[in-house]
RNA sequence: GCCGGUGUGGCGGAAUGGUAGACGCAGCGGAUUCAAAAUCCGCCGAUGGCAACAUCGUGAGAGUUCGAAUCUCUCCACCGGCACCA
């Protein structure tokens, strides 16, 4: 072949690694082993820009260290289980299981021309029966060792479809398909006890060293632990059987700026009082508008209902304080119950000039006395205030210390006791819908809830369900819901919820290490192949997907699935940032949003209709917004090389980046130039030439710099590195042995980028073997250090010249020389430099 | 609202306390060609200057330092997460 053509040479060395079956993953003593993982994909159907990123960046590792000499595992499955299928489903008639597995299908048409180099005989989808089996079995035994339970917990639900909605279907506070007003409504649902490891999954933040910090403080503060006061308020006249109201509190040092007790909407004094009162119970009926996020209920307008019941102030019985029901008072954290500081609380002062409560404040800052008015005084809890008349004595200390101070007071007094909380909450992995992994318990009249037993696993979803009515088709299947009670035997009903999706990545992980086994791991398996050595994916399960899969490393282990060493399942871990692109969407005649593809858009325009778009500029991509960029025609009219290298090599890899189309062109020539310039370097007699020794130097060091971008993700600046080697190459009047050397390892540096036309130059260069498994080019130290330096001058931190110096000259010296430069003189202009700062290798500074 | 992040030429970005703009794209000029494509050579932050060079310049403002894109503080804009999107 003469000249470069990505669509003849890709396919023949795809058709040769499987034939060599080099990318199979086998265990062996006589290799470590390296584990490289990428965050699995929903099967949407059709693969997107951020896909061919995210497992070529996976890619690039796993062929440089399976070139590194590992024993190399780079597994690929499905996240298979989900609304969207449901939702295709009612939207098109369809069934989920045949609407995924024809998108597993077509997404893997497309992935395969990738030439990534997975191992596809460990492929899994978590929707196969042969997966969620042993989820199911995995379940059984958390349940059995106390990691599973049963509670009562909110969820959106609609009151005209009669559903409960996905925070994502509640749209300002309305279903999405109904248009109603959405309400908390409460359900008794399966938890997770994640929170038994909360202290565990906190302290071993810091045995992550190889993960983001950024990644490490959002999981620390999402677990938030606090230590605060727990105490009780005193009720003047007891209410509905209650005869003290105890909160929570992290600021127990601002007890004298107390202005009301509030209780929370949910809690079980309100819930008292609504059974009496219509007025309590109206009020509660309004707080439980709207959806259930944190964002809805911070954002929400602060509301209140005053009972009427009074409290005695634990440190003065004769000050009274009113009890308030307030909808910003979350159930779920600490005791549902507070205090109300206003002047030191920004949400309790909105509240309090709103009700019209009074504001006192408990302290000011060292220097400035001014009174709270519209805006709380919060300073950082180390920071020295001035305290007003604190009960344990204080006058000028931190936050901190008062708050140290207050609970050893309220402790010794008797009235208090410290206590640590988190903010972390228990999972919840009740879905009320069908396409997901069937919870594995049977409700029996006489036993109650009773484990399936492990014999009938998997409890496979029926096949014959329809979704022409909101709701979860399994609690209206006629058949599937009744069977036997494991325990007695006698008609008992199935358990209809599934588990939330983020059961099935929690695990898939060790999955992997022995896909097909019919336990849910093999201990061999998982010993050799765990931990996941490198794990990259998305910034946007930074929180949720890592702190669960961390907890069931945990669960794993105790119940026998993962060995001890797996507890921090993920070694290292990358995030890449998001490929973003412009959402075009029109408006249908109810006024809801319509999406359109960027294919079908053109000059603002609906191809189709003419209809003007609404362009919402650099969104994440999403399959639900449409917003997604086909990397297939890219493959198509340039090849997998192209697109391989185009995607690593714009922009930093934990960087979001916009998509724009221009640059495949470009990326396809320069591939196309490395061709010629290797190829004539291929048919070069041996022989000796000018700057011999310039090109190996230069070789060594671009062997140096492209090995340390690929240990530490610095994939563009590789690249950058390959092209500047690339003209260098190019440029030199080296001979053909020392070109062929430079040629090789330029040919091998790209194979991981660019593994097809890498193999196919590695055969023009008459070299044996695949390059994908060629031995990794060491530099020679030797040859990485030069013999002079140029040192930039500074006057007064403005460069004005520069020098060449061996590199090991004395500063003495260095200082002499750099006097004696003319520019430097010229800079001077007679004046004598105070001072003389000489960063040796580095710079010099003169200041005058 | 709370938590985390990002901000540098026309564009993607490099430099993580030491020469701001590596490398690439776009653009401009030249060579080659009957012509074009491809290829090859060169220029390319702004302002002033024939030039040498000077001044300004890393979202805005302040600070620390001999020296700041980089560290600190305040502010602005954008992005991610907020427990039922995956």
């Amino acid at each position: 072949m003469s000249q470069y053509s990505a669509s003849e040479i890709e396919a023949k060395w795809q058709a040769a690694w499987e034939t060599a079956g080099i990318f199979r993953a086998k265990r062996s003593a006589d290799k470590p082993k390296y584990y490289v993982l990428e965050m699995f994909p929903y099967p949407s159907g059709r693969i997107h820009i951020g896909h061919v990123r995210n497992y070529t960046m996976g890619d690039v590792v796993a062929r440089y260290k399976l070139a590194k000499g590992f024993n190399v595992l780079h597994p690929m499955g499905w996240d298979a289980f989900g609304m969207p299928a449901e939702n295709a489903a009612m939207a098109s008639g369809g069934h989920p299981k045949d609407w995924t597995y024809q998108n597993i299908a077509d997404m893997k048409a497309q992935m395969k021309p990738m030439g990534w180099s997975l191992d596809w005989s460990r492929e899994l989808a978590t929707c196969d029966p042969e997966y969620y089996g042993q989820q199911q079995a995995l379940f059984l035994d958390m349940l059995d060792a106390g990691l599973v339970y049963r509670k009562n917990a909110v969820v959106n639900w609609d009151p005209v479809d009669m559903t409960v909605l996905a925070n994502e279907q509640v749209i300002d506070g309305k279903g999405w398909r109904s248009g109603a007003d959405v309400e908390r409504r409460e359900l008794t649902q399966w938890f997770f006890k994640i929170t038994d490891f909360s202290e565990e999954l906190l302290t071993a933040i810091d045995t992550l060293d190889d993960w983001p910090s950024k990644v490490k403080l959002m999981q620390a503060n999402w677990i938030g632990k606090s230590r605060g006061l727990q105490f009780s308020f005193d009720m003047v006249e007891p209410a509905e059987g209650f005869d003290k109201v105890e909160v929570y509190t992290t600021r127990p040092d601002t007890l004298m700026g107390a202005s009301f007790v509030g209780i929370s909407a949910d809690h079980p004094l309100a819930k008292a009082l609504a059974a009496k009162s219509p007025e309590v119970a109206e009020f509660r009926a309004l707080c439980a508008k709207g959806g259930t996020t944190e964002e809805a209920l911070e954002k929400a307008e602060k509301l209140g209902f005053d009972t009427g019941l009074r409290v005695r102030h634990p440190l003065n019985p004769d000050w009274e304080l009113p009890v308030w029901i307030a909808n910003f008072i979350l159930m779920d954290y600490g005791t549902g119950a507070i205090f109300a500081c206003p002047a030191h609380d920004q949400r309790d002062l909105d509240f309090c000039r709103k009700y019209d409560l009074p504001v006192v404040d408990t302290f000011f800052a060292t220097e400035d006395d001014t009174p709270v008015a519209n805006t709380a005084f919060v300073p950082p809890k180390t920071d020295k205030v001035r305290w007003v008349n604190h009960f344990a004595g204080l006058d000028v200390a931190t936050g901190d210390e008062a708050i140290n101070a207050t609970i050893d007071f309220a402790e010794s007094a008797g009235w208090g006791k410290g206590v640590t909380k988190f903010r972390l909450r228990d999972w919840g992995l009740s879905r009320q819908r069908y396409w997901g992994c069937p919870i594995p318990v049977v409700h029996c009249d006489e036993c109650g809830v009773v484990p399936e037993a492990k014999k009938n696993l998997p409890v496979q979803l029926p096949d014959d369900v329809s979704f022409d009515v909101p709701g979860n088709p399994l609690d209206r299947h006629p058949t599937w819901r009744d069977c036997a009670c494991p325990s007695c035997g006698k008609p008992a009903k199935r358990e209809t919820d599934t588990m939330d999706t983020f059961v099935d990545s929690s695990w898939y992980f060790a999955r992997f290490t022995a896909p097909r086994a019919t336990t849910p791991t093999v201990a061999e398996d998982a010993e050799y192949w765990m931990n996941v050595d490198q794990y990259i994916g998305g910034i946007e399960h930074a929180i949720l997907h890592l702190l669960y899969s961390r907890f069931f490393a945990r669960a794993m282990q105790i119940t026998g699935h993962l060995p001890k060493k797996a507890i921090e399942p993920f070694n290292a871990l990358f995030t890449q940032g998001m490929v973003t692109h412009a959402i075009y969407q029109t408006h249908d005649a109810d006024g809801r949003a319509v999406y359109h593809f960027p294919e079908e858009v053109e000059d603002g325009v609906l191809k189709a209709t003419g209809e003007t778009v609404e362009v919402i500029p650099s969104a994440k991509m999403s399959k639900s917004k449409r917003n997604v960029v086909d990397p297939v025609s890219i493959i198509a009219s340039y090849g997998a090389d192209t697109a391989r290298w185009f995607v690593l090599s714009d922009s930093p890899p934990e960087r979001d980046v916009e998509w724009t189309a221009s640059g495949a062109e470009a990326t396809s020539r320069h591939i196309a130039r490395v061709y010629r310039i290797v190829a004539d370097i291929a048919a070069m007699e041996n022989a000796t030439g000018t700057g011999d020794d310039d090109l190996l130097r230069a070789t060594h060091k671009t062997i140096d710099e492209v090995s340390k971008g690929l240990e530490s993700f610095g994939f563009n600046a590789a690249i950058a590195k390959l092209y500047g080697f690339t003209n260098t190459l190019h440029k030199s009047s080296a001979g053909g042995d020392a070109k062929r050397f430079a040629a090789a390892a330029l040919v091998q540096m790209m194979a991981p980028f660019t593994p097809h036309v890498s193999e196919e130059l590695w055969s023009l260069l008459g070299k044996d073997g695949l390059v994908s498994i060629a031995a990794w080019p060491e530099a020679d130290p030797a040859m990485l250090v030069d013999d002079t330096v140029t040192l930039p001058i500074q006057v007064n931190g403005k460069r004005r010249g520069e020098i060449v110096v061996p590199k090991d000259m004395p500063k003495e010296e260095v200082e002499k020389a750099v006097l004696a430069d003319q520019a430097v003189i010229r800079a001077l202009d007679g004046a004598a430099p105070k001072k003389i700062i000489v960063v040796p290798g580095r710079i010099v500074n003169l200041v005058i």
